[in-house]
DNA sequence: ACAATATAGTAAGCTAGCTTATTATATGCT
DNA sequence: AGCATATAATAAGCTAGCTTACTATATTGT
């Protein structure tokens, strides 16, 4: 009955984000975090002390999604925000000593969380199907921010 | 910087089915009718009168989730619900006809949407591609729900 | 020097998904 | 018949994304 909404590329794609979200979420429910936050402490993990400005570009998600990522985040003493002495209007992120193994935790979770989904996938369709994702997402970002700003600069 | 991150399949394949939504809601945004708001017309279209309960199941969102759109969609008189006259519990959902010409519209701008993310891909890349994306989904979809009940039955 | 403009962060309020709990009605068992 | 269980829809309240608007501070132009 629903052969076509089955196939539809923009759908099939959604509901594999959604379950992707949730089959981690689920697995790390007793952590407390999400994928959203562990997102942010992983990122963090590469780049401390950066500007929020630097860390909601590089994630690509706009700067108020991130303050509440941050929120609870600093309630749960993952991170903390100290502000910046060279601009007052600025603030940084650190994060607190206690995140490091749970980012590792949450990086394995990932991963297993990955090989569930590619089950049965050929590495070389999925070596494919990972190059055709990147071209998508290269593309709609140039059709959504217009000529590229995201991925250039960087603070 | 975030190479590992810009190349993680789960982070990925979210980004994309962001990027998707937001390009078409705001292309779509003069018509008030948001991507998932189109999704449950679209489904209507073809399974007019069904029941709430079978729409949800169909579309893969949760019941609630489900009756929140139906709640928006009804103030706006895009669809209409009626009791089931064969169980007192159940509603069966309609589509006004006005919505019509509106799935029609949406549908062509589904495909615009896809046509633009699928820019400068071959037609057997972008097969191969969707034949892996619904593999995933399939598997998602045992791992989410225990051995797939979703998609056997249809009330 | 100071007025105009730009920028960092946040607030308010929206959609869209989820889980858990409630209410009303059906169904099944004895 | 009547009680226990199951089911359809909704309510309450959470995360996560967005847009638009505001505040405080920087920067720039005259």
């Amino acid at each position: 009955m629903n052969k076509n909404f089955d196939k539809s590329f923009g759908f099939a794609i959604h509901d594999v984000a959604r379950l992707l979200r949730l089959s981690f979420d689920r697995q790390a429910a007793n952590t407390g975090l999400t994928r959203a936050q562990w997102s942010v402490l992983a990122h963090l993990h590469r780049g401390n002390g950066v500007q929020q400005k630097t860390l909601a570009k590089v994630m690509d998600i706009t700067p108020i999604t991130l303050a509440r990522h941050l929120d609870r985040l600093e309630v749960d003493a993952w991170i903390e925000r100290r502000d910046d002495p060279e601009d007052r209007r600025a603030k940084r992120v650190f994060l607190n000593p206690k995140a490091s193994p749970m980012i590792e935790m949450l990086s394995t979770l990932g991963q297993s969380v990955r090989a569930q989904a590619m089950t049965g996938i050929s590495s070389a369709d999925e070596e494919l199907f990972m190059r055709v994702l990147l071209q998508i997402r290269a593309n709609l970002c140039v059709a959504n921010n217009g000529p590229d700003t995201t991925k250039s600069s960087e603070n």
